[in-house]
DNA sequence: CGTAGGTTTGATCCCAGTCAATTAGGGTGG
DNA sequence: CCACCCTAATTGACTGGGATCAAACCTACG
């Protein structure tokens, strides 16, 4: 906000997009509006609002219709889907700047649920579609985004078909760290916004299961639990190859 | 052949699209280039070039350098990958339409194996690049491909984190069948390309639990195995609700 | 404090995996 | 046409990794 006003004050000819929200946004080197120039991310952020949302409220509901997409801001979300019987299946987690909305246009075919304080930004699926059509910078970006979640989805298929237990948690922590070194997170250590249940849907287990793989690895010293909800992983490379199947 | 020189003869303003491959293709409703006009098309045709394969051939392995990109023409291939001690894990069977090479720019992460007798539209990568920049039309329908196959993903997930062996198969088989209805197949029918062992390396299972089950669901009467890997199921809508877990 | 989630630990069970043997099917050559 | 072979598929006996059932233990928050 000082550096908004500051701004106004000494150039009359300011830009508008200089004082808009996208200009602080912390997602946008990673979202779909990466690659977008100053005019672009314009008419783009016309066509948004920001939404929010508290941990454990969901965006919308497996066979709600499916009207908008959805950029991740700030926060954590996790995907499921319920079988009749209750059996949920966790389909993935979504931190800063990742895009929800590709496929399933007419009702949507997960929950999606906040798992810490949320911010995102929304558009409704016509008007994203016009900014498709108008920015090909956009589907560009979006098209590579796509690729890289399918990859992601096709390395969660080979984790749930064919590694034990420990292979899947090694994975799931080698990843998650991944993914925190990327958004600045510190390196040998992983923060859980998620519960140990969250944990085993997600990895096809159950709460007991990924219980004693923790401890297991904690007495082996491949990791070591903190407060707060953190873990530490003293060998990296050690837990990378274990999740690769290294035998 | 016989047909072009026919037309050739009958009309001397031909139009080029009249003549082309693309003409009688039977993927192209189905491929990238379902949404393409006839100058568009001819663009696209350019750059392409069609190659095939035997079963248990390779159009690439995991790890290779990865320049190119697919559309199946005729014919089915299995996707996998390999862990180092040996497990496989079938990711995905292609079959006529579907497009192969989003994601995984650098170096392939996975093995693609012709399964029946193969015809493929090939693109180098650079290539394609330029034809989704010149052609929106092919980009769009790249994204909404790309959103069906995430979804597909995501289904295998549910599959492969929650569902027991009755289930996956009971649900492979739905999908197949619907897939082959989509492609001019008959209901109530289903052809397998594919082995037992590739059945199970998708599901998750081993090859002696897809016999089990398989078994079972003939003494059930839920399918009747026929000659020439065909399966009939006399209660497709039993077989679905198994699939999705309705106990 | 007291209560309620969330987590850990223990005892037991079972679905699917493993190991092993048999049968069916598809192609080849005599 | 049939005997042979090789691979794929089936069936059986047994095992085991992770699930289930049950209880104790944190830890945060009123």
């Amino acid at each position: 906000m000082t550096a908004r006003n500051a701004a106004l004050a000494e150039a009359p000819d300011v830009r508008l997009e200089d004082v808009h929200p996208c200009a602080t946004c912390g997602a946008r080197p990673l979202g779909v509006c990466a690659d977008l120039k100053g005019h672009e991310l314009q008419n783009m952020a016309c066509a948004s609002e920001t939404v929010t949302a508290q941990p454990g409220q969901a965006l919308f509901h497996e066979g709600d219709p499916n009207p908008y997409v959805f950029n991740v801001v700030e926060g954590a979300v996790k995907l499921y889907r319920l079988l009749p019987d209750g059996r949920r299946q966790i389909t993935g987690f979504l931190f800063q700047g990742d895009f929800l909305g590709l496929g399933g246009r007419g009702t949507s075919s997960f929950t999606a649920e906040a798992l810490t304080p949320l911010s995102a930004c929304r558009f409704r699926r016509g008007d994203f579609d016009r900014l498709l059509d108008a920015l090909p910078a956009l589907e560009h970006r979006l098209v590579a985004m796509a690729g890289d979640e399918l990859m992601a989805a096709q390395e969660q298929i080979v984790l749930l078909g064919r590694k034990t237990a420990r292979e899947r948690i090694a994975s799931f922590l080698t990843r998650l760290s991944a993914r925190q070194v990327q958004l600045g997170g510190a390196e040998g250590r992983v923060h859980l916004p998620m519960t140990r249940l969250d944990i085993a849907d997600y990895l096809g287990l159950t709460i007991e299961t990924v219980s004693r793989v923790f401890t297991q690895f904690k007495t082996s010293g491949l990791i070591r639990l903190l407060p707060d909800n953190e873990v530490a992983l003293p060998d990296p490379e050690a837990l990378k190859a274990l999740g690769d199947g290294a035998a």
